[in-house]
RNA sequence: GCGAGCGUAGCUCAGUCUGGUAGAGCAUCACCUUGCCAAGGUGAACGUCGAGGGUUCGAAUCCCUUCGCUCGCUCCA
């Protein structure tokens, strides 16, 4: 559990996101809003680098990864399809009482005296409220004890302030029977439960002017449906053929019932999503003659047409370690869980969980899951909209494969298909049906794809890239006392800002004329800060707190005070503190060079 | 959602028990000074003490409500 220690270091990173405007709360002068949280100057810097990098990685370097950006609010139908609708609603019961909730499928069963009461009446007034109240009396409790709860019950909803004093209210209709373990009551309260209520993650608003059930739409949970339900439309526009992926980046929303950890987990969220989509095993092998295995642990090498999902799996986690290890958080910060087959989601045939160490616990930066061809088959039978796609190469090679290996791949996909549909809850022989019609699909070359899902949090990302760069050292000052050097430790790719430009002095016109113009030449090719307040050491501080891995210092001899070293400038790095002597005509190759 | 703790200047905190009208250090800004790792001087700005209500002649301080943060439980695609 968290000690002390990582409190600690959790609190000097919250507070330095604040100092240095990485992250602020949302809507702070208001009180602030739970679970929301806002990027400042530098996050907003840090983000979009992260983003872009993503971007460029997932699709702009690959030729089969292609981008959608979908809206936020869909139709309410992908919900009931992917099944957010119901899960995420769960169901929920309420003490009328205390107003504590349980979740309906939770509560313990108990044993005792159940006392009902019909309503109850103020004696000075004659006021009555008219509402049942139902205790249960455990074992060797008084009854006495009932009915006093019963009267705080009715005080409490009474608009009749006499009724404050218990001795003013008259009970009425009290009827007393057994009853052995019902779930019906409050633990703690023992007071009967109200009717069960669903409890909805989903932010929910309406479409249009009208506050009606019939227009009520969601806030997306997550990016990935939108990607499935415009699958068929990037298919047939990018000249794409399976295998090959989608890509989006963008928010999504859960009401979660406990926003924690600062930014960690938070009620509006940005996320990184991929769906792969590749040939179901069979098809694989009808056309490669075999399905090849992850033979052993690490990247497996450039896709090949012989790759089971197995291999497309174990291949994004891999790409996905060497992105992270590309931003700056090596393979060694990361941790790889394979869930366990009674974790999985029902739709998944296997999730990796990467998991990064943050100072508050281990937790989860992204899955990568095996999904299966639920998803699209979900969509196709909630839209009556074919998600199919037709595959010449597998509808070639079907026709030279010898008459046991298509029985066998028939029968194989037959199962597959059956205990999807069987799991839907159709009638077996319904399923049947439709699982036999999906087999001979396969013969003709047609099949629903299925999906390899690498997704990650943007907003768990920057924390993880902030908790890692974070670093405290200990350095002599010029007195050669000790002191503590705060600095971040950010990949010079992610880094919000990529070189300082300082004058040595401020009041030397000369010196800042040069600075500004070798900020104006930097800034073109890069984020750039200048910054020619206070005494050069506080400025290199400044800048190593904000994880600015470059300082470029213009001073006397960059004039031509010494001839030889005119037109030069001491370019600093953050994390030796050394520093070099460069022409200024060198200078953007170098830094560009160094930040890419 | 429940329980506990906390909320005072940009940051870190004192003052709250015992009511008398708000302070320190650091940071910020201006000027002077400046010669490569948080230098110095002078001056300035910065808080309706999280918000709302109550008690009181008087509330940062006592009471109630509420919002936020932290921790535990719970929940968690």
């Amino acid at each position: 559990m968290a000690e002390p220690k990582t409190n600690e270091l959790m609190e000097k990173i919250v507070s330095l996101c604040k100092r240095k405007g990485f992250v602020f709360q949302s809507s702070e002068i208001y009180g602030g809003i739970n679970g929301f949280w806002d990027y400042g100057p530098l996050g907003a810097e840090l983000k979009r680098n992260v983003k872009e990098l993503w971007w460029t990685t997932m699709t702009r370097m690959r030729e089969d990864v292609v981008g959608l950006e979908a809206t936020i609010i869909m139709s309410p139908d992908i919900w009931r399809a992917s099944g957010h609708v119901d899960t995420f609603a769960d169901m929920m019961r309420e003490c009328p009482m205390t107003r504590k909730r349980v979740r309906a499928d939770q509560v313990d069963p108990v044993s005792g005296m159940v006392y009902r009461y019909t309503s109850a009446k103020a004696k000075l007034t004659g006021f009555t409220v008219e509402k049942p109240f139902v205790f249960l009396l455990k074992k060797g409790e008084h009854p006495e004890s009932a009915r006093k709860k019963a009267k705080e019950f009715y005080a409490q909803g009474s608009a009749d302030a006499s009724m404050k004093d218990f001795g003013n209210v008259e009970l009425m209709g009290e009827e007393t029977s057994a009853v052995e373990n019902s779930v019906d009551f409050h633990p703690e309260s023992n007071v009967m439960l109200s009717e069960a209520r669903p409890f909805n993650l989903m932010f929910k608003t309406y479409v249009g002017p009208v506050e009606s059930e019939d227009n009520v739409a969601y806030l997306r949970p997550e990016t990935a449906q939108a990607i499935f339900a415009q699958f068929k439309n990037v298919l047939e526009t990018s000249r794409q053929k399976v295998p090959f992926g989608i890509a989006q980046v963008g928010k999504a929303f859960r009401n979660e019932v406990t926003p924690r950890n600062f930014t960690f987990r938070s009620r509006e969220f940005e996320q990184m999503e991929l769906e792969f989509f590749i040939k179901p095993d069979e098809a694989i092998e009808a056309i490669s003659g075999n399905v090849a295995q992850p033979a052993a642990k690490g990247h497996p090498g450039e896709p090949q047409a012989n790759w089971g999902w197995q291999t497309w799996h174990q291949y994004w986690v891999e790409e996905r370690i060497k992105f992270y290890d590309s931003i700056g958080l090596p393979r060694t910060t990361l941790e790889e869980y394979w869930q366990k087959p009674e974790e999985l989601a029902h739709y998944a045939r296997a999730t990796v969980d990467l998991l990064f160490k943050f100072p508050f616990g281990t937790q989860e930066l992204e899955g990568i899951a095996a999904r299966s061809d639920f998803d699209l088959s979900q969509h196709e039978r909630f839209s009556r909209k074919p998600m199919g796609v037709f595959d010449d190469d597998l509808r070639a090679a079907w026709g030279k494969l010898d008459e046991s290996k298509k029985q066998e791949l028939t029968q194989r996909y037959y199962e597959a298909r059956l205990k999807y549909l069987t799991k839907t809850g159709i009638e077996s022989e319904k399923a049947a049906k439709k699982a036999k019609e999906d087999s001979e699909g396969l013969a003709k070359g047609q099949y629903i794809p299925h999906v390899i899902e690498p997704s990650a949090g943007v907003d768990r990302l920057i924390l993880a890239l902030i908790s890692h760069a974070y670093a405290e050292e200990e350095v002599a000052d010029e007195k050669g006392k000790a002191e503590t050097r705060v600095v971040m430790r950010f990949h010079p790719r992610v880094a919000p800002i990529k070189v300082a430009v300082l004058p040595l002095l401020k009041n030397k016109s000369e010196l800042v004329a040069k600075s500004r113009e070798i900020f104006e030449s930097l800034r073109r090719e890069m984020n750039a800060f200048y910054d020619d307040g206070g005494a050069i050491g506080r400025r290199y501080r400044r800048q190593d707190e904000a994880g600015t891995p470059f300082c470029v210092t213009i001073d006397f001899d960059t004039l031509g005070e010494k001839p030889e070293l005119l037109n030069t400038v001491t370019l600093r790095d953050r994390d030796t503190m050394q520093q070099v002597r460069v022409k200024i005509d060198e200078l953007v190759p170098m830094l560009l060079q160094r930040i890419r």
